[in-house]
Order: structure tokens, then C-alpha cells, then sequence
DNA sequence: TAAAAGTACGAAAACGATTAAGTAACAAAA
DNA sequence: TTTTGTTACTTAATCGTTTTCGTACTTTTA
């Protein structure tokens, strides 16, 4: 590895001067700050960002911290596509992005605080975790800049998809199509869960519909299998909906199976929608009605506020950013 | 931030003892390592990775190269997999994972090896790439410890799935099943095309069948637009085939959506298979009858590979891995 | 009893960068 | 001519570790 000693070395100057010139400080000579600049490119000099974190405390790593049941939330796809947007971004800004390590079973490990300063990492970015676990309220409530995705806390960063707006945008399309008894099977209870469940019986409210307690039912996100279970109860009602709101595309395609199998046509039977517009969506048959959230957005919005709250923390204001999403029309709800 | 040097003065040693007391060095009396050792603990102390990666040279961080349409293979259902069980097994060994920039239209950007050099590196897993790009070469020739997945380099330690018996396994069932006209759409040129297309080619032989050549076309992978095109190209021919290969989950049920549509009947009037075994695959009606590759396993040895490459290079053998798949008997292939 | 060996620590250099402070050399202003 | 200022550098300290070498002291051995 090529260091600036031997740059320094081969243009006969000092290792001041060789920093100088690569950092384009004022006080070094034009031409010297040529000559040096040259050698390095044909020495293949590159920083040590080990060294310069040590001595700047700057590390340009940004922290990802994704915990699912799969360990990283890679897999689950919504977030996976928000994460993808980030990493471009914060890329481009020169950000470099690490895991923080969430296995949780090892012994002598760190806290995702203690990790996280272990790496000097200079922002967080959290998704898709349990936000009620003790050390990630600790990370939250560190001083270090973090944003979260999909959940607020109080003066913190946050970048959400606007349930509110989506709920009602779906309901209201599903009125309109002439359905008057829908069924919601809503996600466990969280933030993202309880904002879809207020704006759904505010938009059911609005437009004077009168849904039953027996079509509001407790589902989970992505559970093919519990879904089956909560649709066939759903449809064994004496009185069953004419259509089904699923928590996410995922589990509508579980309660698919569960029409099919009765032998019940989707949308003529029952109409159904989901939620997230991920790319199965649009692939299976009948395509999914669905709200498309827009995880471009999100993640890049994420990240150059995230960028922002660490290179200008006074000037930055703390918000709450609500991304709209966009109704999907498919072919699984039909007029009534 | 705590440093040794808190813990020296609080006990009244030097940084060097406190330094070796807590990594263990024999030449620390007893007493005084506990007492530095619980100093340490109370006063919150964790190392700095930055000073410790400059002093030692190593960096406990792995880097990740994933670079797909979306810029990261992390909406890659398969890959994203791989990947988050190769994150799970370096962590348990104390290294964490950086992803390594791959945003290309940054100008003075720095190339993968460069940034991984720049980064500390001890590693790299290469997955879902252009394996033909000057710069992953660059890479692959360093002697940075590497392991790829799914594609072979000579000397390079690799780990990919059994194509070969995947391919042969899922041809012999189809022909178990009492299918012998039988079609494959199959992927781009990568060198998991082209072992899949080998064994296809082999197992046709074996089994004794004859396949036109209008049977065998070009697809691509993960492509439902496409793939619905190819499909057609085939339904359309004066003899159709009663099975089709597509190159993956996704793409079947792109073909699915062809075949739909022309109001043929799954598996009755036309039977399909898929490969990868990702969740979707049980997911759709009919469950499609697929490989289902064990990418828990793939990305465990890989990361255990890899972390063998850099901590005992001499004793560590550089083999290519092949993980077997399994195949998944759904519902989209029937008896003839 | 003197020499050798072992134990428990400390001093200092090193890793590769950044930066405050210092210093020549020269030019411009008094 | 002296003073002041500017330019273009260098010196040296520093970040937080690790590690080699040295040293005082104690214990064992001849």
C-alpha cells in the first residue's frame, strides 16, 4: 500500500505538504500541487480511511440497521428496495454504508450503540426492526444523526409512507367500483398498522359506510398461511364482504389460495386488494389491485436528509417526511 | 468516547498494560487484569476500529459486491438470500459487512479493489455481477481473499448451486411424469446458463428424447415481459411442447400469464416448471413445481470459506463448493 | 552467595493521516 | 533601510491502538 510518506518520498517534500496538496489546501504552490497530484495518481496512492477516521473522526460509513426474522430484512423485499435507494444515494455523496450487526445471541457482543461508535459510524439509518427493543430505543436516543423508516419518534428523523392517504385512496376506489361490505385484515400492531386502521375507519366514516366488527380481523404481514386462516374465516361468515383489503401484497396472494380453493372467481366472486406494490404485484393473475409505495423516494430522501443532519446538523431541520404512494389499478376488483 | 487511556489513569497503569490485559497477554499480573477489565467494562469502554485497523492492519470488515439493474442485488430475491445468510455467519465470527460502491457514474471514483483497499477489506464475496467487467477481474486477480457465488474462477474459491443436477433432476421428473415433448426457455449467457444448458443437452441424450430445436430459445432471467413473448413464440409453433423450462420463478409466472391468457388450463392443457425456489414459488396457483436453491447453506459456507482465506491462507484449500438443490413438487406439472 | 531465570510492568515507536504553529525567502510598504 | 506581509513550505503533535524492548524486582538454581 501506498502511503503519503512515500509520495512525499518521491517528490521530495514533506508529508504535510503531500496531504496539502491532495486536500487542495491554499498554502502549497500551483505547480507543486501538480507534480504531487500526478505522482499519486501514477503511484496508485489511495487514503487509508482507517487513518484519516482516526485522526478527523470522520469514517463516511453510514449504519444500516434492518432486523427481521430473517436477520437483516434483506429478503423482505419493500424494504430491501428502500434500502437500495439509500445505498445509491448516500454513494454518491462519498457515504459508505455498513451493517450493524444484530445477532443478537453472541455472547460479549455490542449493543447496536456501542457498535455503532465502535465503527465510528456517522448515521444511522433503522427499518424494519422491533421499535419497542430497549437497544434500539438507545440507539434513537443516542446523539448520533439517525433516521428511521416507517416509524416516528419524537425529534428524530423519519421518512414515511403516507398510510393514511393510501388506506383511504384504497377504500375510496373500492367504493367507488360499488362495494359496500369490505373486509380489512390489517397487520400486527404497529405504528404503520395503526395509522391504516385510523384512516380506514375515518374514510369508512366519510363515506358512511357501516362495516361489522367481524370483517375488521387481526392478520400479520407477509404470513401466507395465517392469511388463509383469517380469509377463510372471513368468507365462512354468514354475511360475507363482497371484498378484502390484505396488509400486504404477499399475504394476498396467500388469500388467493384460500379463494381459489373454494372454487370462488377472483374479482367476480370476491375482489381483493393489497399493499406495497412490490414487483409480484403485477405478475400474478388476476394482477393486484394495490397501493405502489414509492421506495425510490424514500430512500432517497432518507439519505440526503441523513447526509444532511451529519455535514450541517444546526441548519438541519428535524421533520417527518410522508411519501405518497399511488394506487394500482389491477384486475382483482370488479364493479359491483 | 472512552478511551485506554481513561482506563489507564482510572487505574493507575499504562495504556500499554490496559492494551494488554484486555487482549489477554500473559505478561499482566492477575489481580490487575480483572481490575482493568472491570474498569474497562464500567467505564463503558469499546476499542476504536479505526486506530485499532491502522495499527494492526485488520479490519474485521468484509466487503459485499452485488451489483444487479438495481444497482445492488438486494432486490434479487435469490441473491439477497444468499447474502443474508452469509451476513448472519460472518458476524457470529466478529467481522462486519460494507458494501463496496459501486456507483459508477461518480467521477474520481475509486474502483472496486481500489475501494476495498481504501476500506481495509479482508475479504470480498462477489455475487450477482458482470463477471466479465474489467473491474471485477481486477478484483478477482488481487490477492484479496475472494469467494464468488454461482460463478467459477480458476484458483478462486467459489460456491454455487448444483445446476447440473437441478437441471437433470427437474428434466428427469418431467419425464418421469410422461412428458416428452419438452421446452426450455432458457437464461443470458452466464456461465450458470450455460452448465443448466450443458446438463439439458446430456439428460435429453440419456433419457433418450429428441427435442427440436424450436424448443430450446433464448429468454432471459427474471424478465416477465420477455418471457411472456418467448412463451408465445412457442405456443404458437405447429407442435407445441407439453412442458416448458423457464429460467426462474419469476419469469414462470410471467409464462403463466401468457398461458392464461390464451385460456389454456396449468398444468392440464400445459404443464410448467420454474427454478430457485423462492417464496413466491408456493405462493401462486398452481404451486409451481421448481428447484429450490439451499441459499442458507450457500451463503454459510461462503462466509466460512471466506473468513478460513484470511485467517489460515496456508492451510486453506481453494475449492469450488457446489451446493445441491431440491426439488419442489407443486402442482404445475402433470401426468401424460 | 552470585548468577540465571522469571514476572509484571512501563517507555516509546509505529500505523497513516491532518493540522496548528513555526520558519525561511522574498516582495512590498514605511 | 527597516518593517510588514505574503508565499511556500517543514516540524511536530495528535488521533487510539499494539508491540517491541527495557527495567526493576523477585525467585530459582548452581
Amino acid at each position: 500500500m501506498v502511503s503519503m510518506k512515500d509520495i512525499a518520498l518521491a517528490c521530495d517534500v514533506s508529508v504535510a505538504t503531500v496531504s496539502k496538496a491532495l486536500n487542495n489546501h491554499k498554502d502549497v504552490g500551483e505547480d507543486t500541487k501538480v507534480r504531487i497530484r500526478e505522482t499519486a495518481k501514477e503511484m496508485g496512492y489511495f487514503p487509508n480511511s482507517s487513518a484519516r477516521a482516526l485522526r478527523t473522526n470522520r469514517s463516511y460509513n453510514i449504519g444500516v440497521l434492518f432486523v427481521d426474522e430473517a436477520q437483516s430484512g434483506l429478503t423482505h423485499d419493500y424494504f430491501a428496495s428502500v434500502l437500495d435507494s439509500f445505498k445509491v444515494t448516500v454513494e454518491k455523496h462519498g457515504y459508505d454504508l455498513t451493517f450493524i450487526n444484530c445477532n443478537k445471541d453472541n455472547k460479549n457482543r455490542m449493543s447496536y450503540l456501542e457498535h455503532s461508535r465502535y465503527r465510528g459510524l456517522e448515521g444511522v439509518i433503522i427499518a424494519c426492526v422491533p421499535f419497542d427493543d430497549l437497544e434500539v430505543l438507545d440507539l434513537v436516543n443516542s446523539d448520533l444523526p439517525v433516521v428511521t423508516i416507517d416509524h416516528l419518534f419524537d425529534n428524530r428523523m423519519a421518512v414515511i409512507s403516507d398510510n393514511v392517504k393510501g388506506i383511504s385512496d384504497l377504500l375510496r376506489y373500492i367504493y367507488k367500483q360499488g362495494h359496500r361490505k369490505i373486509a380489512y385484515i390489517h397487520g400486527q400492531n404497529t405504528s404503520v398498522s395503526r395509522n391504516r386502521l385510523v384512516s380506514f375507519y375515518k374514510t369508512v366514516e366519510e363515506l358512511g359506510l357501516s362495516i361489522p366488527d367481524e370483517y375488521i380481523v387481526d392478520g400479520k404481514y407477509r404470513e401466507v398461511k395465517h392469511t388463509q386462516i383469517m380469509t377463510n374465516q372471513i368468507l365462512d361468515l354468514q354475511d360475507p364482504p363482497t371484498c378484502i383489503i390484505f396488509p400486504d401484497d404477499l399475504s394476498a396472494v396467500g388469500g388467493m389460495n384460500a379463494i381459489n380453493a373454494r372454487g370462488l372467481k377472483i374479482p367476480e366472486d370476491i375482489s381483493i386488494v393489497g399493499y406495497d406494490g412490490i414487483s409480484i404485484a403485477s405478475r400474478i393473475e388476476p394482477k393486484l389491485t394495490t397501493i405502489r409505495q414509492d421506495t425510490k423516494l424514500m430512500g432517497r430522501r432518507a439519505a440526503e436528509k441523513l447526509i444532511s443532519l451529519i455535514e450541517k446538523p444546526k441548519s438541519t431541520l428535524i421533520e417527518h417526511i410522508v411519501i405518497e404512494g399511488k394506487l394500482i389499478e389491477g384486475k382483482s376488483v370488479c364493479k359491483r
